[in-house]
DNA sequence: TCTGGGGTCCTAGGACCC
DNA sequence: TCTGGGGTCCTAGGACCC
């Protein structure tokens, strides 16, 4: 195999986690390997005592809360692969998980527990390469070209050395993409899943992207590939045969182009090697739906714990914001937001408080709620935010002229 | 016994300014 | 009197991702 003769690809690689939460979970309960596991439900911190119920490695699987006695609303987040067999996997219910596998065990998630390993990954992928885009806690992009000889044959040796780094630091195992750019990447990391590693150049595009479905393109969800089937485009390969013309009035200029570029393999974005958040949220799913009236004391306990966690986050990462927010599912589900931006930035969650509390106001309250969130956008840092503060209204005027 | 929580980005319309 | 645009900020909703 002789590479290609003209410029050279770029070599962009992601890395993905294999099950992530799950496999954490498999680290920290060694007996539970094989047997069908599900992470979701309650939220735990690893820093509350009564977070495992005392169990540790020794205890049987048996032992272990199982799925079907599991009363209450909730979400699988990550299922281990043998529970995958049964067909559960993340976002799927609790309840409908349980009914197609009882017998699963089922553990709650403990994200500073998988905060740290993802800690402990990225420290050693860093180690090697310079240049990481992060995409979440289990997720990265690599520049492999920053990488001396990171681009030997088509980055496999790199591949590999980062995979064994990964593993040697932290049990874990990961599947690489590499390819020459994150689109291409980030489908190539699920080829060969879990702990493997695929290398595909432009000129493999029609015969290992093409058959893929349109589904599979980061950024093509539920909705545009629902809509793309009803046009009778089901996979990749069929998208790139489509006119662009044809693309753009089905789908906008924007997303019409953007469309045709991804069948053809293309796409020009950079990595992100550094990025500051926009906005930071907290919300919550009632046990049982809450009715604005009849459920007033324990809806605004609930509104002012929100607003307090939310002002403690801003202070911990040290961001201020001045868009305060909030967010409203109803018993149908439906959701409504409400948002109000202020002429100062602030953290305090007296003020985030008394704006939300407006914000709520304005919203129809006449349905049962089962979710309410509170968010802080139009972020600064705390440091921005106290010199914006510090100028005096005056001299602001004074810039007009 | 349907459907979590934390994000980003895009669109579209209205207000307001030049 | 009528007729403009462009630019920016804000709000609300929605698609999508991890």
């Amino acid at each position: 195999m002789s590479e290609p003769a003209a410029a050279p690809e770029r070599r962009i690689a992601h890395l993905d986690m294999d099950a992530f939460y799950a496999s954490v979970e498999l680290l920290r309960y060694p007996q539970l390997e094989g047997h069908p596991v599900v992470i979701g439900g309650r939220r735990r911190s690893s820093r509350d005592d009564n977070a495992r119920e005392g169990k540790s490695s020794s205890d049987k699987p048996d032992s272990f809360e199982r799925l079907d006695s599991y009363q209450g609303r909730g979400v699988v987040t990550t299922a281990t692969y043998a529970a995958r067999e049964f067909g559960v996997h993340s976002g799927m219910g609790l309840m409908q998980a349980a009914r197609l596998c009882p017998q699963a065990v089922l553990l709650p998630a403990d994200f500073d527990e998988y905060r740290r390993y993802s800690r402990l990954f990225k420290d050693e992928i860093a180690a090697i390469a310079p240049r990481v885009e992060d995409r979440g806690i289990d997720e990265v992009y690599i520049d492999f070209d920053a990488v001396e000889g990171g681009a030997e044959n088509g980055g496999q040796p790199l591949a590999l050395r980062i995979q064994k780094a990964i593993r040697a630091s932290t049990g874990l195992s990961c599947s690489i993409g590499v390819a020459p750019n994150k689109l291409l990447a980030k489908l190539a990391s699920e080829f060969d899943k879990p702990n493997g590693v695929t290398i595909i150049y432009a000129r493999d595009l029609a015969e290992r992207v093409w058959p893929l479905p349109c589904r599979k393109i980061n950024g093509v969800g539920p909705k545009a590939s629902a809509r793309l089937e009803q046009l009778g485009v089901r996979t990749i390969g069929e998208l790139a045969r489509c006119e662009l013309r044809w693309l753009i009035e089905e789908f906008g200029r924007h997303t019409g182009h953007w469309l045709h570029e991804v069948s053809w393999g293309r796409d020009q974005r950079e990595l992100s090697t550094h990025s500051e958040p926009v906005s930071m949220s907290c919300e919550t799913t009632f046990e049982r739906d809450l009715h604005a009236v009849r459920d007033r004391p324990e809806l605004s306990a609930v509104f002012t714990s929100l607003c307090e966690r939310l002002a403690a986050d801003l202070a911990q990462h040290g961001y201020a914001g001045r868009t305060i927010g909030v967010k409203l599912r109803y018993d149908n589900f439906q959701s409504v937001t409400r948002a109000q931006t202020l002429d100062f930035h602030t953290a305090d969650a007296a003020v985030i408080r008394r704006t939300a509390g407006r914000c709520l106001k304005r919203a129809p309250l006449d349905r049962r709620l089962r979710l309410l969130g509170v968010r802080v956008g139009s972020l600064v840092s705390a440091a921005e935010a106290q010199s914006l503060a510090q100028v005096p209204p005056a001299e602001k005027s004074l810039d007009l002229f």
